[in-house]
DNA sequence: CGCGGGGTTGACGCACATCAAAGAGAGTGG
DNA sequence: CCACTCTCTTTGATGTGCGTCAACCCCGCG
């Protein structure tokens, strides 16, 4: 359970209209400076950062505010960026029959969105902002007016793609096979693993999403995953007050877990 | 219908073999041109296509024989190479608290092997053959000897592991909250998908993993994975006989899958 | 102030895990 | 070539985790 895709975001304030003007609220401490984002080597490569770029406008924009409830990009919409999480959340998901959707990823500061339509040429989900968020988009159709050698943004994203599906691997052994209790152990504990590796609080975060996405995502009824949380709540492991968390003892998800 | 799982493009990794019917394991028959293989892209770049080849010896090694059985990496071990199989089939799986392992992928002839490993400098999973098989080795860290341009290498990878990440997703997205009987259907499909899509077999095939392999992979008890295969063959929707597998109806089991 | 969406809680039933036991090959050894 | 064992498969009986349905609460919003 590691790696990869899913989560919320650790901030406490739900929506903002639009554009905090960042300052008088604690926007700024739920973002991840460059230097912890997925992007940055890639950034760093296009000399975006230090400014002083040779490149193109256009090619990486720099954090553009998103909207609680905005989508950034659509299933079958063709491949155009991959985005890096700023700050906020986003899920990504699948329509399904009945006009239901499957949620098959939570992203979280730091981490990007999106690479998995650079095979293909078009995103194979849909990614919505769970609250209002900030991101960075790479265009890569944009690539080669650099003038960069393609080689290390080429390794950058083998990085990225190989971690998605090892994560991915390690996801599903996670998910099938385990009780309620395990999976949202698992979740939780995931959670804040990746929320404390962006140097954000692991302990005490916000769940953005609903209770039916992190169902769907697990494959449960927004019932259960109320009930086992109370269950948590009443066990000591961890206190909830609306949507936000306090994980009291990690020790004893991961245990859960069976990790 | 509702999930789609496996829509257009379907690569994947379920299971699967083809084979060859009866005890002996004899491989002949079922394997896959050079044409039909994943790493076809880069043998060719390497000039391994037509033999005369200027590279240095040990960078790919081609047909490999591999023993029913035989693990050709196992989880922790340094990441050396990426494979592909040229014949019979593979599991990968990930050990479980309590001696268990669970099975996280098939792979069929023309299939990539352990390409999940690149990221992190070791492979997330062991690799077991469930038959008799060969392979071909491709030794990345060997790479740089040849003295190709490693663009085209990288642009080939950043392929595959694209498709393994949007393969991931459909896969959890089908997995996740299907029923028993959902699930199986929709893996032979994607068995028998998978197959022709070589240019092999995809009516008749032999299952060549156990029933508990299949019930680790999608989740279920083999006892369940057992009943619900006797269910469809008394519904005539396929007939077995031994791990051999005829498939009478395939738009009766995407029905079932709900594709 | 009334409406609607999300969350919590309870009752009920079913799909599937678990336990158990017997049958079918396949490999081994005498 | 025939017992013997071991693994895999099938089938039956029993129990239970969690999905479903439904009622109610809480809060934000027009």
């Amino acid at each position: 359970m590691e790696k990869g895709k899913n989560g919320p975001d650790s901030r406490g304030r739900p929506p903002a209209p639009n554009g905090t003007a960042g300052g008088a609220d604690k926007e700024g401490a739920c973002g991840v400076q460059c230097a912890d984002c997925t992007l940055d080597a890639i950034c760093k490569l296009l000399d975006y950062a230090n400014g002083g770029s040779a490149v193109p406008d256009g090619v990486l924009l720099r954090e553009r505010p998103v909207a609680r409830g905005e989508t950034i990009f659509r299933i079958e919409d063709p491949f155009r960026s991959i985005f890096a999480v700023k700050s906020g959340s986003f899920k990504t998901l699948i329509p399904e029959a009945g006009g239901r959707e499957q949620v098959v990823g939570f992203y979280l500061p730091g981490e990007l969105l999106g690479a998995e339509g650079v095979t293909g040429g078009a995103y194979p989900c849909t990614a919505r902002a769970l609250e209002s968020s900030r991101i960075c988009e790479l265009r890569m159709e944009r690539l080669p007016e650099t003038g960069r050698p393609l080689e290390a943004l080429q390794q950058g994203l083998i990085e990225i793609l190989g971690r998605e599906v090892a994560f991915g691997h390690a996801l599903m052994a996670s998910l099938i096979r385990q009780s309620a209790e395990q999976r949202i152990a698992a979740f939780i504990l995931n959670l804040s693993r990746r929320l404390e590796r962006r140097g954000l609080a692991g302990r005490v975060f916000v769940l953005t999403m609903s209770r039916a996405d992190m169902g769907s995502y697990l494959g449960l009824a927004s019932e259960t995953v109320s009930r086992v949380l109370a269950r948590f709540q009443k066990a000591g492991v961890l206190t909830l007050q609306k949507k936000q968390v306090q994980v009291h003892a990690p020790e004893r998800l991961a245990d859960i877990a069976n990790l």
